[in-house]
DNA sequence: CCAATATAAAGCAGGGATCT
DNA sequence: AGATCCCTGCTTTATATTGG
């Protein structure tokens, strides 16, 4: 099996102790910058694909800071600040567009002339238990590289060094050269506190990393956890999507708008159920109508049967985007109070 | 030999680009 | 304008592997 790069697991709990150590989680995508000796930069994505093309200024950033770095292997997330905190759809923008010459999300003219406050206040050790505010407010608007380990320094391989010493070389390779479009996240000892204030404003989780752990492929492993912050929404359900003739998702209602399908969270046994209700309307021959006052773009050309009436549902997701549709939505249960499927 | 566990595959959402 | 493809991340389902 070939390189893959590490990824935490999902845990509803946050571990305690000693041996553990807390970052933000970065909402953005995956990449791996690898700098060859002769100061070659190559990004690479979570599934190795090569993305120097998706993000030039990266690409650039790196090179110019090439004399200080050095060949190495650097693991981290591209994200876009948009001033209070990482916005994962101005980030998929970007990487949907196929390149930064466009204008949702143009790639910006350097700003090396800006004062550079971000180092004054940002956390330089690993055990520091600043607030996030000091590493996040220094940071303006645009796409930035932020940095969490160090696979491969000069001609060494790194991966078999426990996290903190991974950690700590990255920072003293790093940090005397990092500014406003690259620095390295932060660690905070205490995690229960870092859980709170990504609640309070709203980021997407926390990253928990036990401090004595190699570097390995993948999620087979329980040294990277993550808990990721849930929005639980009460949405009425008012119509069953199909997929070749079958129940696939159900269309959600929010405050009298669409938003969006969900289908996580539904079974087989969930969906063939459906189905047979499907039958049942089909064979009484009743049809109902469209329950919104206009037919959602996202459902043009679906096959969507309207329930005669709406279904109240409990639903979880990441955040609702700017459009008013939930991201990553999972079903919970039915009906308001929570009750179990 | 069967059950528990690990790995692989499949299906879905979402949005942009491209082609018709 | 519509249909289709692409890519990534996510979870569920199916398959393979391991161990008692």
């Amino acid at each position: 099996m070939e390189f893959e790069p590490m990824a935490p697991v999902t845990d509803p709990c946050l571990p305690a102790g000693e041996e553990w150590t807390f970052q933000l989680k970065w909402d953005g995508v995956r990449m791996l910058a690898q700098l060859d000796e002769a100061g070659t930069i190559k990004l690479w994505s979570r599934k190795l694909l090569l993305k120097n093309s998706v993000y030039p200024e990266v690409e650039q950033l790196l090179k110019d800071k090439f004399d200080a770095l050095g060949p190495c292997l650097l693991d981290g997330e591209v994200i876009y600040w948009d001033g209070e905190r990482p916005s994962f759809q101005k980030v998929l923008q970007r990487e949907r567009s196929g390149s930064g010459s466009h204008s949702a999300c143009p790639v910006e003219p350097d700003d090396d002339t800006r004062p550079d406050h971000a180092n004054s206040g940002r956390n330089n050790s690993p055990t520091a238990a600043l607030t996030p505010e000091a590493e996040t407010t220094p940071v303006p608007p645009g796409i930035r590289y932020v940095l969490f380990d160090l696979l491969l320094d000069g001609g060494t391989d790194l991966r078999d060094l426990p996290f903190e010493q991974r950690y700590s070389r990255l920072l003293g390779k790093v940090a005397p050269v990092s500014d406003n479009r690259l620095f390295v996240a932060a660690c905070y000892a205490d995690g229960q506190a870092l859980w709170n204030w990504v609640e309070e404003q709203h980021w997407e989780g926390v990253v928990s990393k036990r401090r004595t752990s190699i570097y390995r492929s993948g999620k087979k492993h329980r040294d990277w956890l993550k808990k990721k912050t849930a929005v639980i929404l009460d949405v009425d359900i008012v119509g069953i999507k199909q997929r070749d003739g079958r129940a696939a998702s159900l269309v959600m209602r929010l405050d009298g708008l669409f938003a969006g399908s969900v289908s996580l969270g539904l079974n087989g046994a969930m969906l063939q159920a459906l189905d047979g209700a499907i039958a049942q309307m089909a064979d009484s021959g009743q049809q109902w109508p469209m329950p919104f006052d206009n037919l959602p773009a996202e459902l043009k050309g679906e096959r969507v049967i309207w329930l005669p009436a709406p279904m109240p549902c409990r639903v979880t997701g990441l955040e609702i985007t700017s459009n008013g549709l939930l991201r990553h939505p999972k079903l919970v249960s039915f009906g308001s109070s929570g009750a179990a499927l």
